[in-house]
DNA sequence: GATGAATGAGAATTCATTCAT
DNA sequence: GATGAATGAATTCTCATTCAT
């Protein structure tokens, strides 16, 4: 092989510059596809068109509709993987608010970048193609993280780790509405709110 | 008519005791299999096998597949409209905790009844099957309702309507998760927890 | 049996006045369907909501759909028969010219009586359901009919036989036409037209 | 694209060879089972038995039975406009007659040709696909065509344009007859035959 | 690497006819 | 006599995937 030549495998196989700009091509098109018409609504042929190849060079790439969606998701998931591991502490503090509010406005970004295919990914979860699980999984680790750093005090009532899940869950729903634009609020304004929720909620008295 | 004699009519047809049990067994048979395999999971001939009867009687009483879903659907939302109707107001009240328990207990029932068909509704959703929109109009309408009557003293970032979105839509997703399994905690630690959220969030200081 | 009770049979069963009525209800109604929609086109459902009855009346009084067709078809080839039966002789004279007319008309009224059933029969035939053969049959015996009575003097061509069945033919479709609306023309014109044509070809010069 | 390289697009796909051939085995054996069975009798299943392919292939090239039908219809279409425009002037002269005679031929090799599918094609129309309505449309246009050119000298009676329908529409049944087979007569002497009556009817004493 | 063609196992839906009351 | 309910074989159409060039 020339050296120096750029190459990453799939499945075994050496791609070069061509084949990666082929495959490039076919995330593209399905990234738009799916997030129209989500993974049930989307055909091989949607994608294949979109990205102006054939049937045949998409099963190059990718051995089934699925696979590809994966691949989409994953890095998503990847993501949001790395938002959970940055989970701030919690307190009345200005800094830890501060931090809190980044760490917020990481999610929101993601979500404004990747909102349709994360809407996709609910569809295809649906079907039983487990991905990595979005409600289960990812929230789930967000929540954990979020609730290990929280300075409760444990009023008798307040379950650390549920309300960790209550505030996540708010929080992801809500900035998945907002960059979807089924809720027609200003960013900010929805990123204070949580943060306020959140603060009000998790941090001790 | 007989007097007495109960009837609908479909599709300009009469309906007899014996059509509308079959009916019946049609809604209960899709029930199940809509909750277990989605709305696009699901075939007629599912269905029908659970119902015990022939595709024919199917198309007897609904015109496909899409419209025996949206009668169960409807069913579901009519519930949330009406809940939507009775939000409480919410205030540090011990009266108004108990309102607000009671209601939130309200959609926990609900959800524990159609958890799988809000499901399949999400599911049904995402195909561009507009039934009713869960997302839209339903939380907004619950959201909507519990912000009119709240006592906010506004602290200055704190708009009501959003946070009423923010609180309802944490609700109506830790409930969905709860009730179908995936959040493991008891059904009353859930409920108290999200009451906490919503007084503390939304009853003014 | 009261007697003086009009009884009619129908495959072996004795019709009473109520039978009577109701399969005349089918007939009126199944004329109006197959008018309409055509033989493929109407569905055993049309025919019994046109009549308000119910599908297991329905095969009370005919064994099929096609059946019932046919017994309205065959009123209509009862009559053409008929009208074969009764052609006049063809010639130069003023009297057999009123004749021919009156023939003529006799199918004019005919089809404006049956031109849809007519419709229904060519399309039922088409499926090789042979219900007495409009093309072949009844054409055929009125060209004959008319054949044998027209004084041709014979010119070397013109084979009499082959001749009326051309006549016949034009006569038939323009009639059809007529009576259907497809040609605009007025009734009187196309009846004297057929008239000049016939008596220009079938009688001797 | 490569200079010569002949393709057609079917619903933006490009066709080469080897799909053009498909395509063109659908077309054949549609043709047949259209001729032998009508419209309706027609299954897909037949075509693609004909063409030995598979049900996917046949979508790949037509939209629907109907599709594939309005297509070989058309083609029939196209060739009956083409002869309304060369119909010929009517009078007594031996050119004149030469020449109705030329093209009552064309009209007769037409039919032998394409007799069934002109058959399968009323068994349509009577089923409200109005292709391009062989009764009106075509046979008028064959009519006026014929009746423009014609010498009539109008005795009282004679309307031409009426008297012209009436000829092509004996004209086209009886060929239709005769290439069907449903008459049985020697084509030379059924060609003959409506020359004469035409001539008599629409040249001028 | 790339492509158009081909495949065929489903899936939804229709409708003439029979059945039970 | 009459009726509503039930049936299921038959049919059209879709689409993920494989094949041949």
């Amino acid at each position: 092989m020339a050296p120096g030549a750029r190459t990453t495998t799939v499945d075994g196989r050496e791609l070069r510059t061509r084949g990666l700009r082929t495959q490039a091509r076919l995330c593209e098109a399905a990234t738009k596809v799916f997030a129209e018409k989500g993974f049930h609504g989307t055909r091989v042929d949607d994608i294949v068109r979109g990205a102006t190849t054939s049937h045949g060079t998409f099963y190059l790439y990718f051995g089934s509709k699925e696979e590809l969606f994966e691949h989409l998701v994953s890095q998503v998931a990847a993501e949001l993987h790395r938002l959970a591991d940055s989970a701030p502490t919690v307190s009345r503090s200005d800094a830890s608010r501060a931090e809190l509010r980044t760490w917020i406005e990481g999610i929101a970004t993601l979500y404004e970048r990747c909102g349709p295919i994360i809407t996709a990914w609910t569809d295809a979860e649906l079907a039983g193609k487990s991905v990595g699980n979005l409600g289960d999984d990812l929230i789930g680790s967000l929540a954990t993280s979020l609730a290990e750093r929280s300075s409760v005090p444990k009023p008798a009532r307040l379950n650390a780790e549920l309300a960790a899940l209550a505030l996540v869950t708010m929080t992801e729903r809500l900035l998945y509405y907002t960059a979807t634009g089924q809720v027609r609020a200003k960013r900010d304004d929805v990123i204070e709110l949580v943060c306020d929720v959140i603060v009000g909620a998790l941090a001790g008295a």
